[in-house]
DNA sequence: GATGAATGAGAGTTCATTCAT
DNA sequence: TATGAATGAACTCTCATTCAT
């Protein structure tokens, strides 16, 4: 009967956090955000509808938090793109990964489209998802500078469009799409 | 006394149709589909609630028929492009008119980005997106064909990704997105 | 261009009343007075909604209007019944015609059945129906009577029950109630 | 601090569904189901609008519930009957008991007798009525062989539908109908 | 007499949120 | 920490009724 350890409660708080932010996540992106009903959440977490306000204050908040857990995730994108040596190596695994996750984590694409369309519902993230683009641009034009394109700024902006571009047809298309192709044919204009 | 004729009926229904239309647009644009409320729609059109539902029976058709009727738009756009004589002149009359699109009519890419996300939501729209997109993209690669382009067919599939992914930043990021520079380069890169 | 002779327009509205009524009835008996709405009449009668509230001030107007109709065509059968001679005859028509009207008329049965259940909604119609069983009685004692039966007052009332539980049960059982049996059990009980 | 056994719970669900169905009960017997809001349920059995759609998905499931559970307590009106021992008593005892059922449990004949004419609009209710007819009947015609009546099987639909008979007559008439003495005439009939 | 567009109160229902345990 | 019963505001939708023509 000895209390647990302040350690044992973190470890149970960050498992039922996890296990709400999941449910929360794959409920958001099937359904959208206002389908989605916290009791639904708390079912597909296996965990009571109470519990939810444990952890989150809002409805809104479980979805900032749902996206700032996804966002984290994105830091391992970008951390397996830059182990590629610097130059067309790089690029193309970028290309590689990014074509990847626009056809397998279509959840994850549809939530953010969302987002993206009703950012003012969600002010919070409205500065991080804008963060987040000031800070993947650079990023890019330094990959084609390496890539060895002579206007990387003008170009990583283009190119910025065409993956978002592909990544929404993507969502409304499905496999009407052909997307290897087009992988393929962005990978052949930009790394040579 | 004498009833109404038939064609008095007709103006009337067509007035308050309009109203109705308008009001449901502009909310839908601005706060989302889920976020407006039928009363909000009524108030904004200056009808009552009930009135809606003598011309949609479902909330559901009211976003039907906003969307086939700012698509109807839509054909006035593509006349304009055509009326351009083809080759360069045509694609730069085209992109003129995109981008002049984009940040001129924000309200209705917003529409329609919501609309992409959540087309499983309005099964009767999804045909008439995934249509359009498929009558657009021949348009575009004949374009690019008279234009002299090498590769139209490629190329068209690229641009259209590069417009919708411009069209989505823009709704994201605003004026921070330099698009007055984007669209130079681009008219810059496909009209010489 | 003469004006219409008043005897002209109260033709018209004879009809267009008739054609409500006849529209109320038989919505009311199939589907209730609370799942029919005035617009259903309206298009069932083919009149405008309207004009329903030219003839009725109320929704509740028309029930009693429907019933009173109704009520007036019940004198058609008891003149049919009294056309008969007096005795065994006569009752044995009584339950022809009766047994007649339970299996042809559920209609009318459904509808009165629901108007009694819920009288204390169409307070105008409580005292015409219980007017109604204070005047059949003395005559159903009076038949019973004349066809020797040695207590008709007392029996008049079991005899009234036991029509008015078939007619409930054949609302309730339909086919599966054996009525034709019934009917020569009951005949040759009164009728020897 | 701990949250409460599913024993308790159990506990406090029965309480708030049972005063739901008891104020359904009421207000749909005496006003009928159509003219009962939820509001008026909730405002009866004190609780909130939204908790009666923690225990019933449709106001539909609350007419379902309320015959049913009458139904129940019809089990105790049969039990009551079988005590006595089988003959003229038994019947005199269904008499006596049925009779005072029709004067005191009004509500409950009123809500038998809308539902009865409304099925088609319960279909649920629809088979279990008559289910409850179909068992009804032989232990009527056992009581009546049991009584030494010479044609049970006939006897027992027409007895079974004067006393539906007398209590639908009772809900019209109330008190001008001379119940006691049709009480007395019934039973000197069947119990000599 | 006849039309149907318009109104708005009120219905059934959902759901984010609270709270006693 | 965890539970789920309870709340009530807000939603979508219906419909009796009115009224200008």
């Amino acid at each position: 009967m000895s209390p647990r350890s302040s350690k044992q409660f973190e470890e149970i708080r960050e498992q039922s956090r996890d296990k709400i932010l999941a449910a929360a996540f794959e409920l958001f992106a099937k359904k959208g955000y206002h389908n989605t009903s916290i009791s639904q959440i708390a079912k597909q977490a296996g965990v009571a509808k109470g519990l939810i306000y444990n952890y989150f204050e809002k409805k809104e908040d479980l979805m900032t938090g749902v996206v700032m857990h996804e966002f984290a995730q994105g830091d391992d994108f970008l951390a397996q793109v830059m182990a590629a040596s610097p130059g067309k190596d790089r690029l193309r695994m970028m290309f590689e990964l990014s074509f990847d996750f626009i056809t397998q984590n279509i959840e994850y694409q549809r939530l953010m489209g969302q987002l993206s369309m009703q950012l003012n519902e969600f002010p919070d993230l409205m500065e991080m998802v804008k963060g987040k683009y000031q800070v993947l641009l650079p990023l890019l034009t330094e990959m084609l500078r390496d890539a060895g394109h002579p206007e990387p700024e003008k170009e990583s902006i283009i190119l910025g469009a065409i993956m978002d571009g592909i990544g929404l047809q993507y969502i409304v298309l499905g496999d009407a799409l052909a997307i290897d192709e087009i992988k393929n044919d962005i990978i052949n204009r930009y790394c040579k």
